[in-house]
DNA sequence: GCTTGACATGCATACGTATGCAAAGAATAG
DNA sequence: CTATTCTTTGCATACGTATGCATGTCAAGC
């Protein structure tokens, strides 16, 4: 049905090995085979079988990012970056959904289809990254960590961030903060937790359990937290990702609570959705393109070389002050 | 490198096509050569090599879907049903993305690795669904519809959707109605546009130039929309799709202009993000899920049979009212 | 016991591209 | 004019899977 090398081969009048010679511009053709070549292809509109390229080549072009659903607006956001920088590289992208609920489906990252992988969803214990360097499938983990720190990942310093956010919040004056986590079976997840409420402690201030709430990465998480938490009365809440707090900002918004007067709300990550000035929120992240930009050059050096040290990047986030934050009301009485 | 078939053969003690039928579940095996075939590849982790299927079979299992970039949220949210319906069909979803402001890539469509296409980006005189046609890949039309209705196609009846709105603001007691409009170049635009003008008219009321706004399928079309209009106090504006409208509700709350109170604000798609309570928009659409599935069974209809006739799917949209809509305030203070 | 048939398995090959190698042809040097 | 080198081209084959066809095996029927 589809047009092949063999009719391009006999259009032009010479053989098919010098049709792939001539269009993948190798030395070794005179400039007038080439030409005749070319004619013949434009002619018959060909386009070479991917798969018979694979098969050849054993390389596909192709590379896959294992991301959670895309009803969630951080997924979109990572994806994005990386799906233009692999484009810039001439590599195309290939999703796989990651329903959390299962394990990811395997077969289609290790049946030889994708060059490489990059990995968006990675749980502390997942098996994956294991089994993907047991098959020999080039791969870099993005922004998630696993427990050891044994494969090549660019991973932001979250001990950092939520540090300077804790700092905002005190700094601020708010004496009563709550938190909404994330869940403990990711890094992000994790590491927020127990570094924010580290860096509350050692700057003199406590997180009771009764103001935390946690869940899944999700914005349905910040609405139902917000709603436990605003019981409690907190002057300031630490969402452990912009996705959270997006859906707590939502939640205020429906139970008529101002923000920042009533309550001050952070996230983390700065998604591109965290600027729409509906949202305003101040929160603290690196840059998604740098973080894909620095992912794909992990993974294509890992493809070249299978054999090189692992290699890890972790990314220092900065804070984005917008308009979500502020001083607590008692305090912002006494002034005036 | 990876695991053949021959070596799972070997380990086995048959030949090579009987791996294949035995794992295939292909009558014509006995039960105890399959048992050994299957304990064979379990043991050395076989994973048949997509190429080699697909080079032999001329069929990938692999479906391509265009959308433009995945940080307009109305693509995640259409995206989402369509990967989902064919994942349960045993299709695997590939993007391809739509950048609009130069054609999409035609090579990774035709080059074999994909069994068909969802096209949800198309533009009213675009080349793409005529190539794809004369090339033979079985594709349909989601969303967006060309000029002529010359092929397969799951779209909304704009018409009915515009004249719902149209309805619903001249009921409250509007009159002076402004609106942001998408593109002429694409049939949502300009089905939305005139459609949205006529009912107006016919309902004996109009749409003064000054009071309307156009721009591409985005928020900040929304945004740049709202600022524009708000000059000419409008009490109430339609937003060709819900993505203008999230963009116009942001903007709002930015100049601190309330919703419903001051204006109303209506849109069109229905995508989940407009039933975020920060949102609530008002709008009209229809299932996405049930788009999707429609538009995937009318491919995967044209993939078992390129010959059949073409054949068309128009979806009626329905109301859902929220909370951005209201009567006028003049209106509103004469009640009182 | 021989024939017929059903079933299981292997052989050969096709799918389309890329590439090592050899052969043929052209160009250069002596 | 011949010998040598370099360039261009084709032949053969590999990549891995699936399947038509032929062969082989075994059981049942007469």
């Amino acid at each position: 049905m589809a047009i092949t090398s063999h009719d391009v081969a006999r259009l032009a009048g010479v053989s098919q090995p010098t049709v792939s010679r001539a269009l993948r511009d190798q030395w070794g053709v005179s400039a007038s085979t080439r030409r005749k070549v070319r004619e013949a292809a434009r002619t018959l509109g060909y386009v070479p079988i991917q798969a018979g390229r694979t098969l050849s080549t054993q390389t596909s072009g192709r590379i896959g990012i294992v991301s959670a659903e895309l009803s969630n607006p951080f997924y979109p956001a990572i994806i994005e970056p990386v799906h233009d920088e692999l484009a810039r590289l001439g590599y195309r992208t290939i999703l796989v959904t990651d329903r959390g609920h299962e394990p990811v489906e395997l077969e289609p990252i290790i049946d030889g289809s994708l060059d490489g992988v990059i990995l968006t969803t990675t749980e502390l214990d997942s098996q994956l990254p294991y089994e993907l360097r047991r098959r020999g499938v080039p791969f870099v983990l993005l922004n998630r960590d696993t427990r050891q720190p044994e494969y090549d990942a660019c991973v932001v310093n979250n001990t950092v961030g939520v540090w300077d956010l804790a700092k905002l919040l005190l700094g601020l004056g708010h004496q009563r903060i709550g938190a909404i986590f994330g869940p403990d079976t990711a890094s992000t997840g994790l590491e927020r937790r127990t570094g924010f409420a580290q860096a509350l402690g050692r700057l003199g201030a406590s997180l009771p359990n009764s103001l935390t709430f946690s869940g899944p990465f999700s914005s349905t998480t910040g609405s139902q937290g917000f709603q436990y938490l605003w019981n409690a009365k907190p002057t300031a809440i630490f969402c452990a990702n912009d996705v959270i707090a997006l859906g707590a900002v939502s939640e205020a918004a429906a139970l008529g609570v101002r923000i920042p007067e009533d309550v001050t709300l952070v996230g983390f990550d700065n998604i591109p959705m965290s600027s729409w000035n509906i949202f305003g929120l101040t929160t603290v992240g690196v840059s998604l393109e740098e973080m894909a930009m620095t992912a794909v050059g992990l993974l294509t050096r890992r493809m070249d070389d299978t054999e090189r040290a692992v290699q890890r990047v972790t990314m220092k986030p900065v804070l984005t002050l917008r308009s979500t934050h502020g001083r607590p009301r008692a305090l912002d009485a006494e002034t005036h």
